[in-house]
DNA sequence: TTTTCATATTGACATTTATCTATATATTGC
DNA sequence: GCAATATATAGATAAATGTCAATATGAAAA
């Protein structure tokens, strides 16, 4: 996964109402009408957001009749936790002018 | 930290031009003017990148006389990373209509 | 102290984004 | 087929964002 993909990701990410529905997708699997039913935005909205989760690749869609499951996508979320778990914050080296 | 502070991370690192200086600054320190050169991007364009990382918490500047040196900050990252880490991918529960 | 160099700020601009209302699509039940 | 319901799309709009050129700031060097 390059860093294109990444950023998509972090972009998805950097959106409040997205990161809260990320997080109440943890370990569920919810109906977009539930998602609807806890925030303040209207359906058209969520369903932009939810656009833009799948595409990432973060999130899923298992369509049910009439109904939309959405979940965490475990490649995409692990190849992005492996990402972020790369990343090493201690000072090895030094690039100076 | 709370989703705010999370989002607010996520936000700076949907940027390619940001997440690869991230990249870059994994595990070294590294000067804003050697940043420079490896970024098709004028000095006003990364001051500004620069400062949305600072702003979110996750570098962190030394100056040194002229120069800025930048490197990630452990704390955010490490908290950036457990926030990330706790997501699970699982479908334990199920919210439906 | 004047010049030079590294970085920051300002102001402008085009693009992207989050949101809405209105409408379309698709599925289910009568 | 028709009505009801869940979700998607289209179009509009205000706000945010990435970028630049021009300029300011601040530190070192001459």
């Amino acid at each position: 996964m390059n860093t294109i993909d990444i950023a998509l990701i972090c972009k998805a990410l950097g959106d409040q109402t997205r990161l809260q529905i990320v997080q109440m997708l943890s370990s569920k699997e919810i109906c977009a009408c539930k998602l609807l039913d806890k925030f303040e935005i209207t359906q058209p909205t969520l369903s932009h957001h939810m656009k833009t989760l799948c595409e990432c690749g973060l999130v899923s869609v298992r369509k049910e009749g009439k109904w939309c499951h959405y979940s965490l996508n475990c490649e995409t979320l692990s190849a992005f936790r492996q990402f972020i778990g790369e990343l090493f914050c201690g000072k090895e080296g030094v690039e100076c002018c």
